[in-house]
DNA sequence: CCGTATCCGATCCGATACTG
DNA sequence: CAGTATCGGATCGGATACGG
């Protein structure tokens, strides 16, 4: 990944930082704590290693993520949300799965919703009640 | 620009909906009120026309977007944020924003920040002094 | 379990030319 | 001022194979 010095303004780093289809679904997988490579393979649905590890990279060279290794076997790595930057991403995250759960009601899609365990039924209910 | 059906989570839908380089700034710039295309063009660094219009295009059709047109000569078009999904999205760019701000600070861009008029001198000497 | 390397089609995006 | 069409290089992302 290249990083520029003529940022025009600080969205366009922004944009840097989280572009790519999986960098906010990454980031919002860790919002609850440390998580090992495997782990966030299985439960990002799609992704393969590859594509895993190179956007963590990204996310660690950002200061959005942080990796921390253990010694010895088996092998263990922890990646967890940086305290301060990251925190922050998380906040604009939330907002942005709002967005998108307000699309998905919208557009009759509140099965996978709750297929998904994004929501229960009874969450669902209530938001399409307050649209 | 391709609707697909088989979204497995909401973020994997606003990636969709702010994919691209432009979104993001687009939005921010429709913040204060309706805009015209050659006024966003003027205000946007870098962008060009047929770029502009394709966002313009997919940012309405995820509603985050609305676009009025009048009649008459000189021809006028106004592009403003949707109340609902385009504001609740504005809140997350808010945010975006200050992350790439905090990253501009850390990385001794400060005087590009002040150049661009995104924060006064005086704001910029506060926010280095508040981290 | 964790990480690197390569290949290759899909898409993005910038330039440019043209219309009402 | 607003909008469309096309072309080609750059980048992205999925599959797959291999090494610590």
């Amino acid at each position: 990944m290249k990083i520029r010095d003529d940022y025009t303004c600080p969205l366009e780093i922004v944009h840097d930082i989280i572009k790519g289809k999986w960098k906010t679904i990454i980031l919002y997988q860790m919002k609850d704590g440390p998580k090992g490579l495997a782990e966030l393979e299985r439960e990002i649905e799609g992704i393969n290693q590859k594509m895993l590890l190179e956007q963590l990279r990204e996310l660690i060279s950002f200061g959005l993520v942080e990796k921390k290794s253990f010694e010895g076997y088996p092998l263990r790595v922890e990646y967890s949300i940086t305290e301060r930057r990251g925190r922050k991403m998380i906040e604009a995250i939330n907002i942005m799965q709002m967005v998108g759960v307000d699309y998905m009601l919208e557009n009759g899609m509140t099965d996978a919703l709750i297929e998904k365990e994004v929501l229960s039924a009874e969450e669902v209910e209530r938001l399409m009640n307050e649209r």
